[in-house]
DNA sequence: CGCCAGGCTGTAA
DNA sequence: TTACAGCATGGC
């Protein structure tokens, strides 16, 4: 068992609120740890007070997997500085987001396995695309029956659509069986997407059978940390529409679109967008223990 | 029963 | 370019 405690640049951290806020699913509670699967790591993870205790992977990508040397700190006086080019008031909801969420973090997922994950995501809600990447993981995990691990690529493309059907995963099922035969016929794909810059990233995963707009902002926010992806769903398009209608774009009776609602959040929120959506959709969103 | 959920795809204007 | 139906499933 490793151990690591937590000094003034890495706190607050709050495991159980990070982990619970969306971001990341299946992951489940037994005996105080956190245990789920990232990569070809299996892992164990608890939080005492400023302890952190872990088994299944070295301190370096532990570190990394939770985002522990995000000086959160930095990342809301960013934001901050940035919201008061828009306004000399405060953001009260932006600042209540940030109270009620202190000590989270962004992780950096593996990104196949936030890709499946999320093109499970579609037109769904939290627990339900939990249960049902829980199945794929027993029907196409690397090993037969493993629902310890992610499905993997080759298990999945090769599949019957029916059977990954049967995994609750209704229309999205052939999304998964097709974006998972391009990983197979292009093995780099997603490590090239790790070097492109935001706009060639986003184009080239959308080409992704089952990856629009929402579900390539969500891997690259949350395995590729780009911070100024803002994954606009139903919760965070009430948040803005709401909160900052003032500040949108003339809604001239149309809806606003989603690059008209990601894009204030760039332009309002900063650099650290992707940090203040995951502040606002926590805010409103924690996900129930099972 | 109806409505909603970390939406995407295809088609029509 | 925008608008909109259709899509499977589970929770409430």
């Amino acid at each position: 068992m490793h151990t690591l405690t937590l000094d003034v640049p890495r706190l607050p951290f709050d495991l159980d609120l990070t982990f619970r806020s969306g971001q990341i699913f299946c992951w489940e509670q037994q005996d105080g740890f956190w245990c789920g699967s990232h990569g070809s790591y299996r892992i164990r993870v608890k939080q005492d007070g400023n302890r952190i205790s872990w088994e299944g992977m070295p301190r370096p990508d532990l570190i990394r997997f939770l985002g522990l040397d995000d000086d959160i700190s930095a990342i809301t006086g960013d934001i901050r500085a940035s919201i008061r080019a828009f306004r000399e008031d405060q953001d009260d909801l932006f600042e209540a987001a940030i109270q009620a969420g202190a000590g989270l973090r962004i992780l950096r997922q593996d990104p196949w396995d936030c890709l499946v994950s999320f093109i499970c995501s579609a037109n769904s809600n939290i627990p339900t695309i939990g249960k049902r990447i829980s199945l794929l993981s027993g029907r196409f995990g690397p090993l037969p029956h493993s629902p310890s691990s992610y499905p993997v690529p080759d298990r999945l493309c090769t599949a019957d659509e029916a059977a990954i059907r049967a995994c609750c995963t209704g229309y999205r099922a052939p999304y998964l069986k097709e974006t998972a035969g391009r990983i197979v016929a292009d093995p780099f794909l997603l490590g090239r997407i790790r070097d492109l810059g935001y706009v060639d990233a986003k184009r080239e995963l959308m080409t992704l059978p089952g990856v629009g707009p929402k579900v390539a902002d969500c891997v690259l926010l949350f395995a590729y940390t780009r911070f100024e992806a803002v994954p606009v769903d139903t919760w965070i398009r009430t948040i803005v529409e709401t909160g900052y209608s003032s500040l949108l774009p003339a809604g001239s009776g149309k809806k606003h679109s989603y690059e008209d609602l990601a894009s204030f959040c760039r332009n309002y929120f900063g650099r650290y967008a992707g940090y203040a959506q995951q502040f606002l959709f926590t805010s409103r969103n924690i996900v129930p223990l099972a």
